[in-house]
DNA sequence: TACTTAATAT
DNA sequence: TATATTAAGT
């Protein structure tokens, strides 16, 4: 009865095996047919290699006695690898050196002769391993592809051959908390989101320990964060923004600013949105904003009511879009360009939301129904640049001018509905 | 090469 | 779920 069950568990397996010795060839060939395995043989690379290309998927696993110090076998080898052909390396070499060795050429398994049939049984399981990902690990010196799916004993034989530590003691995985995820935005808003490369932020970030790939990572996840918001927040603002301009202040629902007051604002920073959010409290003029930014887990982790990043949105969106004010007699705003990337344009939408307040219908009157404009301004012009705390002040004319603006632009908008 | 995106793995 | 890795394309 146990004859009967080890005798199938290879079924329908094709193995190919080499080995220039063909009296351990033709041994192993046998034993491998006792657990039904499809066995092929040959004493040669070449021909295995040729058989290989005759039907690509046949061969779910090579097994191979090869002089590891042949060129030959070496390139084979390779081939292997680069077709994703598992492969065990079998050899009278005896000990860790050996078995290292294989590993390291990307074997998923070393086998001292004489085999045995005991490490025929469970031969298949070799097939689903990964040979190149390992071995490429191997000459990062970090190996940590274990299968944990392999049962104690094979795991405890891979570990002993490789003479390495278990998964548990591989290095944690990053976590991005919000001062890293703050120094993360704070590049790429020094960068400008249009330049915002994964190489330029981690140098800008300056952390040793930080990967160009988690980075990237993480700018992926931002950027689809920034859509999100952008189709979640406001679903219809983009097609009326392609279309509808009330004034050279704004369309509905926006107030575009020029230039050089982005700046001004970006400096402000903070202290922008806390008065902002101070000085309506208690009222739900700003709940669509309240609403807006803490939607989503994301923004809940990263952003509280000080610490929004709109302003820094705003003057990056700026280096890539440059608006400008239409000389035209219509006065409507134009964008000298329109290639915007998509999630620039979800951070553009983000930013605008939030700087141009609507009500409940969507619309605004910035003077009558978005009152924080105005507070904003009278907050200013009183207090000007006592920015008490404020890291980088902005230059107290900027800021006059800004007021200039802000005051027109809400006169402005009353008088062109 | 460096990058992006989508998909998938962990 | 968040992060990491891969695949495939520019």
């Amino acid at each position: 009865m146990e004859e009967k069950r080890r005798s199938n568990c290879g079924e329908g397996f094709s193995v190919l095996v080499v080995d220039h010795d063909t009296t351990s060839l033709m041994l192993l060939a046998s034993m491998l047919q006792l657990f039904s395995y499809q066995v092929t043989t040959t004493e040669v690379e070449s021909v295995a290699l040729s058989l290989i290309e005759e039907a690509k998927d046949r061969f779910k696993l090579v097994m191979a006695d090869v002089n590891m110090d042949d060129v030959n076998s070496l390139s084979f080898l390779r081939k292997l690898l680069k077709m994703n052909i598992p492969f065990i390396l079998m050899s009278n070499e005896k000990g860790h050196k050996a078995a290292e060795k294989a590993v390291a050429y990307g074997a998923s398994l070393h086998l001292e002769k004489p085999i045995s049939k005991h490490d025929l049984k469970y031969l298949w399981q070799y097939a689903y391993g990964r040979p190149a990902k390992r071995a490429k690990h191997l000459h990062d010196n970090e190996l940590r592809t274990y299968d944990p799916n392999k049962n104690v004993g094979e795991r405890d034989e891979q570990k002993k051959m490789l003479n390495i530590m278990p998964p548990t003691e591989r290095k944690p995985r990053l976590l991005w908390n919000e001062e890293l995820h703050q120094k993360f935005i704070a590049a790429i808003t020094a960068l400008g989101y249009a330049n915002a490369r994964p190489k330029s932020i981690l140098t800008m970030m300056d952390e040793p320990n930080l990967t160009q790939r988690q980075v990237a990572s993480h700018l992926q996840k931002h950027k689809e964060h920034m859509k999100r918001l952008m189709s979640k927040a406001s679903p219809s603002e983009l097609a009326s923004n392609a279309n509808a301009s009330t004034s050279i202040y704004g369309k509905p629902g926006f107030l575009y600013m020029p230039q050089g007051y982005y700046s001004v604002l970006s400096q402000l920073g903070g202290h922008t949105h806390k008065y902002l959010n101070d000085s309506v409290a208690g009222t739900s003029q700003f709940s669509y904003l309240a609403q807006h930014s803490t939607a989503g887990r994301f923004s809940s982790e990263y952003h509280n009511e000080e610490t929004l990043q709109f302003p820094n949105i705003l003057e990056s969106m700026h280096e890539k879009q440059n608006i400008i004010p239409d000389p035209s007699p219509s006065g409507n705003l134009v964008y000298e360009n329109h290639n915007w990337e998509p999630w620039t344009e979800a951070a553009r939408g983000v930013a605008e939301a939030e700087i141009g307040v609507r009500n409940a219908a969507g619309g605004v009157t910035w003077n009558q129904q978005s009152p924080e404009l105005a507070q904003l301004l009278k907050h200013l012009e009183e207090e000007g640049d006592a920015c008490g705390d404020c890291a980088n002040q902005p230059n107290p004319d900027a800021v006059d001018q800004f007021c200039e603006w802000l005051k027109e632009a809400i006169q402005g908008n009353d008088n062109n509905p």
